[in-house]
DNA sequence: AGTAGTTGTACTAACATTTGAAATTACTTC
DNA sequence: GAAGTAATTTCAAATGTTAGTACAACTACT
């Protein structure tokens, strides 16, 4: 069992450094001052943490502003170029790279096509570390200046130092997708599932923010769901949990892809969706498709069906977890939410104990499903605030042995 | 969001004291040095940590035994009798108010019977305290011993100073349970669902030991689950996760008692079984019928229904939640289990994602129904071994104002 | 028996870190 | 230019941890 916390001592001087920094991050500016009365640290421990803070290069002083008869505070920031992350989305048809300052602004973008017959891993690490290259050059950055790389994967990405990665739409069954990167880059990696990686964006930038327990749903051509309690991530054993998908909903219902049936994904899938409508989409887009039949009248019914599986989809999550917000996103749902928000809450209230329902709202996602990117690099910057190395080395090539794969549990 | 812990400073010292606390009282017997080796604290913190919980009586020698060549080494373990604890469970036939040692060692036990057209609030409380003066005077202590009341409770129990609750079963929306005992007693309250209560119970005793990720199911007339990750439970929002039984599981299917349909409940509870079989209960106990009626041939069909629903509800709590354990509680379920087991898990098998499938187990609860106050009963254990508030006065009558309904988040 | 070896516990000095109060600083306003 | 005001920094406690050492209480060997 045992849960109680930590038996430390100057980790106390750690753990402030981290309370301090986190709380600055996300506050974008704040000055010494406003730093104790956020954090509840006093002034002098807030003063003094800056202080290493801001001779490590982490944080700068951004200019004495404001005054009303007093002396003026300094406001603080994290140096947005005290290092770079690296975002990636590992899609089932593409691969994109992303750099990102430490304010997550987007400093360059590689994109590769993936042939849908050659998910090998090595294909996919020499994409990876492709992109990384041209991102670096094309932002005219160093490798020793990034902080880290976080993956978006579509599967099950299991935390451990080799990053065993299953992904059963690649046929990939515990790739060690850390150990091949590390081949190429000393770049600590990180990684996620791309549902999870796409609700951290959303947690920290998007739709739900300032939330402590919430659901994002990801509805594209599955479905997928990222549960975060207080505000962490819920992983369950082995970074598994949120296969929402292929709940049973109906059961021995409709076939799913799974080879299951009765899943969720079978009746709210984008895929599912279109069959359901009666479209084939041969060579065409599966995605304007989709957004092509959202305004055809004839294919209302189908639209229906959707949403009122949706809404029971919801309510279970709603009815499971008790969150205080729920989230709609993927691109399909995305789309669903923006032409039947109203329907799809009514529905999860149909279906929904009305304590719990009551107790939660039902909202759009904000972020695009290039997030997936964003939410990965999310991963080092978590990784960053909490842990803040010490000093990270100005040198160039000398890349110290980091430790890669850490443990996210 | 927000995540990270707090800014402290000597809240080492509480916090170690209660690692050193935790531990020792979930080894039950251990030597400073095995605490310093356990805990990864330094030995000379540990003497000093035991020394103080000596002085306040927490913890006792326990005389020096065994050695193989050596300084033989003095046993340490948390005194029983430093506290009593009570623990209470409301049913809804039923209110059973326990004592316990520290050691949960029961001591005392009073039992009410509750009319089932008597729920109001104030039936309960008056039941809740006669119940505590009852099991007090057998055991011949003193209200002032009582570390704490710990409530398991059919319904959900909404943390906060007064501890609402709102039961759907009694009529109960929002009652305050918590102030109106407090008029009663001044002992601290605390409270939860009696599904969680149980689960707490499992894990700390039962089939859950040892394990971090769990889901606790608990079949009776009703179904619910107790989720708990990372050793910790499940809460969400308001305390109300963990509504597995009117998670619905068939679309539009059989109506059930919370007034929707296709609840798992409306497929797997013991109600729903007895009436697949054709069962009415007339003026029998519904749970000697329901044993009598495993022992029926004739009756198979309805239980096979009943097996292959279950397995797909536990199905979609492994694909949401990912656990490592499943364990299967409640009476009816405990009876299932011992019935079909099996088939259970083949179902589950069928129903779920293979990976996630394979990581968890799934299992027999250990404890039986009264488990629910002796869960409850640890809430109380768990907030005195985590803040083991500095000393307790060996006075009598003088209670000082104890914080009541401490929150649980 | 006596002595050496081993293991558990207590004690002391060194060090790290937070905090509250006082001092300092850097502005505004009169 | 003096006074006022609010943000920072400095400084001396207070507190708690750790490492290392001393001490205690046994066993086992000679």
């Amino acid at each position: 069992m045992s849960r109680p916390q930590r038996g430390t001592l100057r980790d106390v001087r750690k753990g402030n450094r981290s309370v301090v920094l986190w709380t600055l991050y996300f506050a974008n500016e704040l000055s010494r001052h406003d730093l104790a009365q956020t954090t509840g640290l006093s002034a002098a421990t807030v003063s003094n943490v800056i202080g290493d803070l801001i001779a490590d290069g982490i944080v700068v002083e951004t200019g004495s502003v404001d005054s009303d008869g007093g002396r003026p505070r300094i406001m603080l920031r994290v140096d947005p170029s005290y290092g770079y992350v690296v975002g990636v989305g590992v899609g089932e048809t593409r691969v994109r790279v992303e750099l990102y300052d430490l304010a997550m602004k987007e400093r360059a973008r590689k994109e590769f096509a993936l042939d849908p017959s050659h998910h090998e891993p090595a294909v996919v690490a020499r994409h990876i570390l492709d992109g990384l290259e041209a991102v670096l050059s094309e932002a005219g950055a160093d490798e020793s200046e990034v902080l880290g790389m976080g993956l978006g994967v579509p599967g099950v990405a299991e935390q451990g130092p080799d990053l065993l990665i299953h992904a059963r739409a690649f046929g990939w069954d515990g790739v060690p997708l850390g150990a091949l990167l590390r081949e190429g880059t000393s770049i600590p990696v990180f990684a996620d599932n791309g549902v999870k990686t796409t609700g951290q964006a959303e947690l920290w930038f998007g739709a739900g923010k300032g939330a402590q327990h919430l659901v994002m749903t990801f509805i594209g051509t599955g479905a997928g769901a990222s549960i975060i309690n207080g505000g962490v991530t819920y992983r369950g054993t082995a970074n598994g949990a949120g296969e929402w998908g292929h709940t049973k909903i109906v059961l021995d219902g409709r076939p799913c892809r799974c080879g299951g049936q009765g899943c969720l994904e079978a009746y709210v899938g984008a895929e599912a969706i279109l069959a359901g409508a009666g479209r084939d989409l041969g060579d065409d887009d599966e995605e304007s498709v989709f957004a092509a039949l959202l305004a055809d009248p004839l294919a209302r019914p189908a639209f229906e069906e959707a949403v009122r599986c949706l809404g029971a989809g919801l309510a279970n999550l709603i009815n499971l977890f008790n969150p205080e917000r729920v989230i709609l996103g993927g691109w399909a749902g995305s789309l669903l939410g923006r032409e039947f928000l109203a329907e799809i809450r009514a529905a999860a209230a149909r279906y929904a104990l009305p304590l719990p329902f009551s107790q939660a709202s039902i909202e759009l996602g904000r972020l695009g499903p290039e997030a997936v990117a964003l939410g990965a690099a999310t991963l080092v910057v978590e990784d960053f605030l909490l842990r803040s190395h010490a000093v990270r080395p100005a040198g160039r090539g000398e890349t110290p042995a980091r430790a890669a794969g850490p443990a996210h549990s």
